[in-house]
DNA sequence: GCACTTCTGGATCGATCGGTCCGCAATTGG
DNA sequence: CCAATTGCGGACCGATCGATCCAGAAGTGC
């Protein structure tokens, strides 16, 4: 059902489909999955409403890949984050990426999951469902993360790590909010390094 | 124009206005602009298409009045942030208030203004830059604060208003995101609490 | 050149959107 | 009791939504 190589027969598709998915993801980032109409897609995207379904199925399995190309891309840092060797510096890598990833010239600002899951029409439900699920599993590995990080003691043993995970989504999240509200980036640097600069926060469930 | 008391003749309406624009509220706090529907409302409202009309103008205006509510009760707390007497009350009132406001039992959760405003096609341009002025009006009230405070010696010389109120804003909102996505009060209280520990941030433009 | 496969643009579908109109019900002042 | 005024429910409007269908163009393998 994925890309097949083998027999390439009949009339090859006339656009490049991984071209026109990074457009549809920035209209979706732009606008929202409700907001992006099929029509600002399709213009956006060169192509017409018969090569997206030929293509993509419909417009929620568009976003799906959309939403997977966004979260390998311009919004990996929650990924590269986990990786690094202690706390502070997994707390300063996510921020600064999601720094730099709500202001990446060129593209949108603020957060596309952000931007696509506020909403509410009931067909939104399942679109909500999958954004949901987005962010959980990037609070569970930072919370993870910050897991190991107590039991190395490389954090007070009374940090609570998905309260701690918690904590840096906020701020993650406001950073999105504020991106998307025109702030520039040089001040949401500075206050991200702000926040790093109180590390690590106390916070333990009484 | 408004309520008109004088010569009440013909038949009197059969609902109570305030408490339809209550329900109103409700539901554009939940589902955001777009996503409530006209039947949505009307539902919630109890009310009929024509009465609405009659009564609210029509879905802009009504979403308008709902805003204005909003703003004057769940989301006073900006408005009574800034008279504290001390730039740490101000922030402690301010992030206290928005947890509280965001996870309030009865009400949705989250912010009605950021559920409503990322996202959007294009009618939805008049709603954002309302609910953009609506907090470009907190941040400056905030902006105006801590220049007083700094003026007054409660806060360092060398920090920067704007860039302290974008901070608490930031927080604000990331709280607001946290709490639309299932965040526990508590949890927020917490963080909230963890942020203040460390105040006054240095928060300076270089 | 032919048979076959696939891509593509345009017309079209039913559903739903916000908004309007009309006829009737209900209430008041005389 | 009657005339005037206003509220109300339901039918209806054009526009737009996502999605489908179809005829024809554009390729490939033999």
């Amino acid at each position: 059902m994925a890309t097949q190589k083998s027999a390439p027969v009949g009339r090859p598709r006339g656009f490049d489909a991984d071209e026109a998915l990074e457009k549809a993801m920035r209209v979706f980032w732009q606008n929202g999955y409700e907001g992006a109409s099929l029509p600002d897609l399709l213009t956006a995207m060169g192509i017409s409403r018969t090569s997206m379904y030929a293509t993509f199925g419909n417009k929620e399995e568009l976003f799906r890949k959309a939403l997977a190309r966004y979260a390998d891309g311009p919004a990996s840092y929650g990924a590269e984050a986990v990786v690094e060797p202690t706390a502070r510096e997994v707390a300063t890598v996510f921020l600064h990426g999601a720094v730099r990833s709500a202001t990446l010239p060129g593209y949108p600002t603020g957060c596309l999951s952000l931007r696509a899951s506020l909403i509410g029409g009931e067909d939104g439900q399942i679109i909500r469902g999958l954004l949901a699920d987005w962010r959980d599993e990037t609070s569970t590995m930072l919370r993870k993360r910050f897991q190991r990080a107590v039991d190395e003691g490389d954090l007070p043993a009374e940090t609570d790590p998905a309260l701690l995970a918690r904590y840096v989504m906020t701020v993650g999240n406001g950073i999105a909010v504020q991106a998307a509200g025109g702030a520039p980036r040089d001040d949401l640097q500075l206050i991200t390094d702000a926040v790093l600069q109180s590390w690590p926060p106390a916070l333990a469930r009484p």
